[in-house]
This record gives C-alpha cells, structure tokens and sequence, in this order.
DNA sequence: ACTATCCGCTAAATCGGTTTAGTATGCTCT
DNA sequence: AGAGCATACTAAACCGATTTAGCGGATAGT
C-alpha cells in the first residue's frame, strides 16, 4: 500500500502550477529555500553569503520571475500589510474622496486595503469588522460609521465615533465650521436663518447641530424652531434636501439664509428654492458642507463649508499605520482635529434690503 | 496628544485577547484539529462524527468564539476568494458608480476585493496587476484601463481592452449610444454640431468618436473639423471641458449644440457658454456622456447619454466569478455589450430659429 | 595544539488552517 | 472464527514562505 514515494505518476503532474515557487527557485539554483529567502530579502542574515552567489540568486529570481506569495509570508510574519477600510457607500462624493487620500498613502507605503460599504445595515457594520479582521486586516479605517465592539486592531474613525476607547477620532472643528458658515451670512445681513439638519443614523448630525447653535448665540441669532428641518432616508441624493426645503417653503416663515447639511442637500435646496420663484442668492443665500467636487460645478457655484476631505484620508491612514507599527501598548492620540474653510462662492449674496446693514 | 481619562478600568474583562485557533480550540475539546476542521466546514467526510460531538463542537467554536484564519485557509485551499479592481481614479463618479455594483455582487458570494488606483501614471498600470497577484487574486477587473501583460489569473475589462486575448471585455453598445444623442439633437431640429473628444488615454475616446462620425453619416450631419475639440489633461474637473469648449467659441464658427465626451466636461461646457452669452438650451443644447449623480441636478439638468455603470459593475463581478469557478479550458464570453439610454432632461431644446422644423 | 570565530550555507520549525490516508474498535454476517 | 463494514476519529502531509539554530571546514589567536 506504499505507493506514495513509488515515484512520480506518467502524467499526474499538475501542469498549469501557479508561477515559480520559492521552492522551485531553490532547486533550481541548487540552493536551499533559506539561502534564497534570506538574499531576496536582504537579511541581515545574509551577510555570510558572498556576493557572487547572491547576484546569482538575484539574477535567476529575476529571470524566472519570481515574485513570493503575500498569502504565505504574511501568515509566517504575522503581518499581512493590509488594512479594512469601511463606508456607508462608495459612490457617495464624501467616501470616495476620503478614500483617495487613505488610497494615497496606504499604498505609498506597500500596504493594501480592503473596502467594504454598508449601506446603513447594522447587521453589516456589525459583521464587517469581524470579516475583516479574519482576513488579518492589521487595522481599520471607519468613514463616517461607529463600531460598538469586536474590533481588537487599531481603529481610526474619520468623522464617527465618540470616546470609544481603542479609537484615533479624526473629527472636523466643528465649532470653527458653523461659525465661519453663520459670520458669513451674518455679515452679509441675513437675520432669518433656515437650517437642514442631518439624518439621525448620520455621526456628524449631534455634533454639527450643537455647534449651529453655539454658534448662533454667539452671534445674537434666533433659531426658529419651524425654519429647521431634518434630513430623513438612507439615500445621498439631493432630492432629500429639495423635500425638506419645500417643507421649509409652506412652513410660511420668512427666511433669507439657508444652511444646509451637506453639498448634496444644499444642491436640492436650491432647486426646490428656484421651483418657489426664489433666486439663489438674491433672495436667498445658500450655504452648503463639505466642498464635494460638484459643489463648485453648481448653478450657482456654491458656496460652502469646505472639509478637507483628501487630506483627512490621508491624516488617517498616517495614524493607523504609526497605530500599527508602535508597540502594543504606545499610547496613541485620541482625537486629531482638522480645520473647515469657507470656500465663497455664487450661492450667498447681501440679504435682500439690507445694503450694508449690519 | 490628549490622554484618555485614566485608562482602562481594571476589571480589564479582556473578551479575547490573542483570536482562538483551531488547534486551541481543537485542545479544549480534547479533540483532533482535522475533526474539528471538518466539522465546522460541513465538510461531507464529517458525516461518520456522531450528531453529539458535532454539536460540542460548534457549540465550543461558538463560545470561545473561534474564527478561522482566512490568510492560512487560503493558503492551503489555494483559493483566495479575494479579486483585484483597477480604476484610474477613485473619487470620479465613473469609476466609484461601477466599483459601487461590482462590490454588491462581490460582498454577495462571499468574495472580498483590493482596489487600486493609478491615476494614469503608466509604472502603475505595469506594477499593479503582478502585487495584485501576488497577493493572490482570483481574478481581477479592470475599469477603462489596458493592460498589455503579465496577467496569469481571469480579467474582466469595463470598457478599456481590445481584443486582447483572456479578456472578457464588458462594452457599451457605442454605435447606439452615439444615434441616440445625434437623432435627439437633430430631431430637435440642431445641424451645426460641436464636439469634445475624450482624452488620448481613455480607452473609450476612439470608439466612441467613431461611432459618432457613424451615426452623423447616416443622419447626413457634417463634422466640421473646427468644431471639435479634445479634452487634454489627467484631471477629471469640469475645468477641462471648460477650456475646450471656450476653443470652440474662439474659432468663431455656429454651432446651437453640443456633444460632450463625459458629463463633467459637458458642466464645464455649460460654464462657458454661459459665460460667453449663450444660453443653455435657448442657444445651444448639450448633451453629456455617462449620466453620472450630480448630471441630474445641474441647472438646466443635464441631458445626457446614460451608461448603465452599476450594472456594469454587477455584470463584470458575475461574469469575472463565473470564469474563476468555471474549469481551467472553459470558453469564456469575449464581449458583453450594454445598452445606452438616452436621458433627455433640461440642457437639450429645439433649435433657435426652427420651429418644428425637422 | 587547542580553542574561538568566521564563512557559507542547510535543516527544520513555524504560521493556521485543510485534507487524505489510515487506525482502532465494535458490530454483523456467513 | 474470520471477513467485511461502518463508526469515530487521528496522524501527518501540505500550502509557500520566514527564521532560528546549527554544522563542517577554514583561519586566527594564544
């Protein structure tokens, strides 16, 4: 019954293997793997190997194109170089743009990374992080999305979590966003104020709403309860703001300034507000949030908080590969915050009657 | 850096430090790794291990919430269940649209994918697909970009090779696409045309151009050599086709509309004819390409040519699983055409000084 | 002459699973 | 009693790398 080592079958060889093997190379060059290993490598531990045979391994690992298998060496380092990156949707212009810049960086330093969006299904958030992790995922990128539990790598969250230990929060100054949105309007004369609110799954929408109103009690500005509206539904399309705003319309109250939520609503905003016989900005001033690329494409061009959304990518695969390279238990930052800018464009204008009142 | 309160409380109730293995798990229960193996996988050669055992089993893995190593199942199974998208840019709506349906099917059966980008610099287009397959994908897709080698495993192109054998190539059914647009403008009573060509490097530039010097012989339209343009440039703002299209007002020559290569070079068209005292539609209508998000809430709303880029998506991830499971020689499609639409919205109107004319 | 080091490598363990072949035991059937 | 078979598992090979310990011979130092 030992016909295992009887020697190779007739024709049992598998003919369409994958590519060179370490192990091939090796025989090839009549050397064994950890010679070949530790040249390719450069170890440390190749420095007793005299140059000639290097070169020699060099060369034929070059001429059979010998490339080694990720899956391989990152179970034996324990280091798979790849991380998990997780949006509520990829074809929203707020994702994408937040991960070109995570894009960016990762790759620059060799690593790779795994999407996955969830489309504001809890069984998916709560899923995914699991996923990701059984693929040895050495860390996570959380857009705009909060874990509860189950995650034991290194977290960075762009705009979602709060005082979650084990998490680097990347969040936006707020408080600098809503003022530079209200002085504007403010100084352009407008009293009467509109302003949309965020959805309620939507991380940013507690915070963003706090500052508005810090902001507009600094500012001496009232805050109607009937001027203030909320975004509902799980879609990213302008039309949620063009429904809210028709809401803001028949509510009667007069206003001449609109803070919206995001570009996106902004953008139904207007439309809704054109459909009214309200000119943008003549008759009302509009401003957006987060400087999304169409933003600045919009009839009018509008003028917006802007969120440096790249760089905030950026910033935090930074953190998360540092997270991930220092020793376990390193401290890490809690919480990076990153500046707003007001990008003026068409959208607001001086307040109808009110030529340089203020 | 802020430092957390005062760190973690000491009841330090760590719910699983290092993730449990199977050989852990498999020394709980006092059992061999392989029957834990086979009994967790349902594997068929399980069926002699008694109902009781099964059920200790599961229940264990349940408890000590054991997860198997992907990295270490892929490496032995030789299936990675892992595939490679390649796009040029991720935050253009083209490419997010497209990898927003190939992530649908994908996340669906199982499968997880890396994405990279390459912004059109060509030592990427080179390096990309071999790390890919070194980190083992199963197969990868490639959106509106050519590669020319050095790819062993299944390729699904959205709209990008030609021709290139091992490639199944998901394309829009462009001759159509081009009637659609032309037979809209001339219905609409339009015969001085003016176009934009795409960039030398999208794959599509060519094809479509051709298609539509097709469709403009049939429909008897001449093209007039001054009156078409093409995008130069790796950005994908709405800039470009605001260039080009003031070329296109410089050379002096009539045109009342206007086909545009993309949607965000027909925005920036808009932009300059408007600025230039023409209105869209009154003076001249234009069409756009793609039917990306924001086309729909332009001002006017863009009439364009609407390719089904999700379902693209879905069809190249079926199509690419479909090859990967199918045996090693299996006849694989070559070509997979979709159809456009033709969305007619605000920026297309009859033609100045045809009334009804046809 | 004897130990110490260096040189140029190799053997073998290891990462964490999957999978094939096999083994020990008990039972049935002739 | 012995063959045949099902049951309930286990041992060990294997995937393709990395990495540590070590080996045999040459040279150097004392």
């Amino acid at each position: 019954m030992l016909r295992s080592k009887s020697g190779p079958a007739p024709h049992a060889r598998k003919p369409a293997r994958q590519s060179v093997s370490l192990r091939s190379l090796a025989e090839h060059l009549g050397l064994s793997q950890a010679a070949v290993s530790l040249v390719i490598n450069r170890s440390p531990a190749a420095k007793s190997i005299p140059q000639r045979t290097q070169d020699l391994i060099r060369q034929a690992a070059r001429e059979l194109n010998y490339r080694p298998n990720q899956l391989a060496r990152s179970l034996r380092q324990q280091r798979s170089y790849t991380i998990g990156v997780v949006v509520p949707e990829i074809s929203e212009g707020y994702a994408a743009l937040v991960m070109s810049g995570i894009e960016d960086h990762l790759l620059e330093e060799g690593y790779f990374y795994f999407v996955v969006s969830h489309r504001h299904r809890s069984e998916l958030i709560e899923e995914y992080p699991l996923l990701l992790q059984q693929r040895a995922v050495e860390g996570l990128i959380a857009v705009d999305t909060a874990f509860t539990e189950g995650v034991q790598v290194p977290l960075v969250a762009v705009s979602g979590h709060r005082d979650v230990p084990g998490v680097t929060n990347i969040v936006l100054n707020h408080s600098q966003a809503a003022s530079l949105a209200l002085e504007h309007l403010t100084a352009l004369g407008h009293r009467n104020m509109a302003f949309i609110k965020g959805q309620e799954f939507s991380s940013d929408t507690a915070v963003r709403w706090d500052s508005v109103r810090g902001a507009a009690e600094v500012l001496g500005i009232q805050i109607k309860d009937r001027l203030v509206v909320q975004l509902e539904g799980e879609s990213s399309s302008p039309e949620l703001g063009y429904q809210v705003t028709k809401k803001l319309l028949a509510s009667g109250e007069l206003f001449t300034g609109l803070f919206a939520f995001n570009d996106i609503s902004a953008i139904g905003a207007v439309q809704a507000l054109r459909e009214a016989g309200r000119r943008v900005p003549q008759d009302v001033s509009v401003v957006g949030f987060d400087d999304i690329q169409s933003a600045a494409f919009q009839n009018p061009a509008l003028t917006t908080v802007r969120q440096p959304l790249r760089e905030m990518g950026v910033i935090a695969a930074e953190t998360l590969l540092q997270r991930i390279t220092a020793p376990p238990n390193a401290p890490y930052p809690k919480e990076i915050i990153v500046e707003p800018s007001l990008v003026v464009r068409a959208s607001t204008a001086t307040a109808p009657g009110s030529s340089r009142v203020s």
